[in-house]
DNA sequence: GTAAATAGGACCAATCGGGTCCCCTTTGAA
DNA sequence: TTCAAAGGGGACCCGATTGGTCCTATTTAC
């Protein structure tokens, strides 16, 4: 299906809440619970991706009492392609492109062989061109008012 | 990882094979087992796909003894987001795009929420401009794209 | 010193996709 | 007319990947 992982959405989730909350580069920092809290996605979770977005440079996390993460650059400068590639692993379509020989056995006849680069590249350069702030920017219908007050919990039983 | 269905390379395997064999529009045939003898994909594997192709009208399977497959359609007016869909369903990066409600307890408070279109459309963009010619290299024997095929598209969306 | 919070890794369960096999239908050829 | 070759469609099972959870170590404010 060409899908991209549920983490990878969380991880946008996350980072848009964090500059929403003002927990931009120097700013004032959020926790993992907090965020959870407003996200609606389980804690455990959020840590997860926190940690993988901290291994990729893209949050920076404060460690002890106080802690807590905050972005490193502000959304719009966080191509979607290198969250992806936090989260993700490498952008690749097919597993014979950058793995070299070894696991294709019908490498011999095969006639796209190392032909799926210019699609790589143009998957790549579509995502590089989108930005976070393209995808957190203006509240797309009806902004909630304070969804920092929504209990998960009830929308968990209104639905 | 981003990564497409091995069907759908393997899918871009057999078409290339089939142009490369002759078997265009108006051509001869090819038979199942041969692809899969000259691919060296597993046969079972070879008709399951060329099953799907056929669904999508992108090959023509012909019935009976001296039966067999061949394109509807040169490699070059083929563009390789039409394979995609033909094999793996529709082009979304994420469930929560064109399911519209449900599935998603976090739709109330979710920021990201119908955000994600942007990035199908470039991704679904990025992926017609390829036709298959461009995988399966230069044209093998005097079987050059015509252009005089009017862009069929495009059912990206249809499943 | 203690509590709060991140860092890192191991672990389990469920979903999805790859691959195979089955039987039916069609149709050219003997 | 009969047979065999080949496609059509679906069901099925196994494996791998992913999503999600938990435990422990480390750091730091109070």
């Amino acid at each position: 299906m060409l899908r991209l992982s549920k983490l990878t959405d969380y991880a946008v989730v996350v980072m848009a809440r964090l500059a929403r909350d003002g927990a931009g580069p120097e700013g004032q920092v959020q926790t993992a619970p907090g965020l959870a809290m407003a996200t609606g996605i389980a804690e455990p979770t959020v840590a997860k991706v926190l940690k993988l977005l901290g291994q990729a440079g893209l949050v920076e996390g404060l460690r002890g009492a106080r802690g807590g993460y905050r972005l490193t650059r502000p959304l719009g400068a966080v191509p979607l392609s290198e969250v992806i590639v936090a989260v993700d692993g490498p952008i690749a379509l097919t597993a014979c492109v950058d793995g070299g020989s070894g696991g294709c056995e019908a490498e011999r006849i095969c006639a796209v062989r190392g032909r799926w680069d210019p699609v790589n590249r143009a998957i790549r350069d579509a995502l590089s061109g989108i930005t976070l702030a393209d995808l957190a920017g203006p509240a797309p219908r009806s902004a909630p008012a304070r969804p920092d007050q929504a209990a998960p919990e009830a929308v968990l039983l209104a639905e």
